[in-house]
DNA sequence: CTAAAAATGAGAATAATTCTTACTTATGAA
DNA sequence: TTCATAAGTAAGAATTATTCTCATTTTTAG
């Protein structure tokens, strides 16, 4: 159930998120089992756990390899339709004496909604409140 | 006080670090104290604030763009000694509508320490006790 | 020197996440 | 099927990192 709600959405939901839609089949689930299997389908790598700016984790059902674009106004992660950098890896192994595992590439910015009016109407914690409320993050 | 303790290493420490550093010469400063003028002094760009792998914040004296290395055993973070892709916010900006304010990348692997002995000897708690008691992490 | 502004320490409050425990459900051999 | 064991769960307590509150101290400006 877990694996299927973060694959519907490619927005990148919250623990909080998961629990909520489970919880529209499942009413009986608790945060607590989400977590938990949010985790393990993560060491699995059935799905991606994504730590940023200090916020909320955030899951991704798509396992490909991607980079992200995150808005500083609103908190919101979008995909980035752009090649990854095959370079990066080896020049870093080169570099230092890692075993390298991967790498992940953030972009910030201000999306759309954003930009307009001075960025007040969408701040983090507006946003992140509707995030809990609609369907749809 | 603050921003000298995180200018005086290159181990991205965490607060509690420079905390327990700065409470050398200032016995009775806080930890509320340490985290507003950490996030004061990152405000200003003095500093530079990194948040990753879902574990406490660091903090960079080094302000210049760069790149960092993670070492998933222990949790230490390292700069990169490797150019920065300028192609990047540019593709980004062209294929999003977002207004871009600039990237991060980390790469990630074990560190020399970890690749040793099945990688169990310096695990993340382990590694960030030591962080704790040691003078340099 | 003094009043207002800014910063601080101590500890409470919060948010995200993990852990504990008693209970429930699934599994599998007889 | 039946029973025993293993695995998974809900509920809530516990933990961790961080922010907030507020009474007090320190700094600043006049």
């Amino acid at each position: 159930m877990v694996l299927a709600v973060v694959r519907s959405t490619m927005d990148h939901p919250t623990a909080e998120w998961v629990h909520r839609q489970a919880r529209r089949t499942l009413p009986r689930i608790g945060l607590g089992t989400v977590y938990r299997n949010l985790k393990k389908l993560a060491t699995q790598g059935a799905i991606r756990e994504i730590h940023t700016g200090g916020h909320a984790a955030r899951f991704d059902g798509n396992t490909g390899r991607h980079y992200h674009i995150r808005c500083l106004g609103c908190g919101r992660v979008n995909d980035l339709p752009i090649s990854i950098d095959a370079r990066l890896e080896d020049e870093a192994g080169r570099a230092m004496n890692y075993r390298i595992l991967g790498h992940q590439v953030e972009v910030l910015g201000l999306c759309p909604l954003c930009q307009g009016g001075r960025q007040g109407r969408n701040d983090s914690r507006k946003r992140s409140i509707a995030l809990r409320e609609t369907a749809r993050p």
